[in-house]
DNA sequence: AAAAAATGTTGCCATTGGTAACATAAGATT
DNA sequence: AATCTTATGTTACCAATGGCAACATTTTTT
């Protein structure tokens, strides 16, 4: 666990760990892994012993970027009693998260389109198996007969292209502002 | 209008039809102004006389793309008969628009969500309008009284992250073959 | 203790966006 | 027509970047 040695003693942890400050204020496409490999002292060639390429690198923190999400998405739901307000909560929980993580998520759905990882995969489902269940428990309390998946395919597109475009254009921001609503009670529609 | 000549005739259009026909089959991020200049077989620096930097040359492209998105969807909503068709039929061109255009649609968005030029604002406020008419005329027909911009911002919200989804985690489609059903038959859910 | 595996370093390469200095063509002014 | 000015291209260069190979050092296995 020494300092100065020359070998770093986790490096791969320490790059997660970089890389995971630097996402909250810098766009993925700024990440250097030069940059990166500066901050925490060494050379940007040792990188590649523990990740394969730049892309593999920020396809751990995608990954990592899903599970906060279902953290953030689960807690919402908890908090809830009825099943209405918990699927209403998870998806305001979506969109904040989504604007106060603008660069995770943006390397969340930019990184890996084709040939995901494994971990990568199954951290993307689960966040998608937790929206199910919510959009489940929504329907049988309400007594709708619609299919889980199909009710939370749409309600993922929904939150997920208004947070896209309040990252991409801000444009609900300017509407909101047009409507005379702030974007949190734009919210609400929810 | 002489070809071998020192002058180009018209370099500016010329990168335009090169980049918008590379960009039918080739994702941005690896568009380099090089290969475009290689390509019309002039030098990578003559495009600095005609684009600020690559970020500009993208943000026309960006700009174009809105224009035939808006055309898309006007000729979509021409079809129908009745508003509440027109609504949806603008809709799904929306998304096939995406689905067929991957790497236009990914400049659209992707590109100068900072500062946009007037050109962009433009053309990007230009297809939002079409929608917030046809929701207009859709809920006048069905005698609902929610604002047009507030619902235009959801339908929009609704598409987008659909096509977002579709593109960026092929989820709608696998989902679309879970469900037993082709994405233009889960569509019409719209 | 020696061999092997893991992990870092240095040095190099090709590609890229961008700039500056120079070259040539086209238009305007006289 | 000759000259000046402007527009538009070219060449040569730079710094940054991702990535690779060859070498160095440390740790682990045998």
């Amino acid at each position: 666990m020494r300092k100065k040695s020359y070998h770093h003693s986790d490096l791969k942890k320490a790059l997660f760990l970089s890389c995971h400050r630097l996402l909250k204020r810098t766009d993925p496409e700024k990440i250097s892994l030069r940059s990166l490999a500066d901050e925490i002292g060494v050379s940007h060639a040792a990188i590649y012993r523990h990740f394969k390429d730049r892309e593999a690198l920020l396809e751990v923190m995608a990954t990592h970027g899903f599970e906060r999400l279902a953290k953030a998405q689960k807690s919402a739901l908890m908090r809830e009693k009825t099943a209405e307000l918990g699927f209403l909560r998870a998806g305001v929980a979506y969109i904040l998260f989504a604007i106060r993580n603008p660069f995770y998520y943006k390397i969340m759905f930019l990184t890996k389109r084709t040939n995901p990882s494994e971990e990568l995969r199954r951290s993307r489902l689960r966040s998608y198996s937790i929206l199910v269940n919510a959009c489940r428990n929504y329907l049988a309390e309400k007594g709708k007969t619609n299919d889980p998946r199909e009710y939370a395919l749409m309600a993922w597109s929904l939150v997920h292209g208004y947070s896209n475009l309040y990252l991409e254009t801000g444009f609900p921001k300017s509407e909101a502002t047009a409507l005379n609503r702030t974007p949190s009670q734009l919210l609400k529609i929810f």
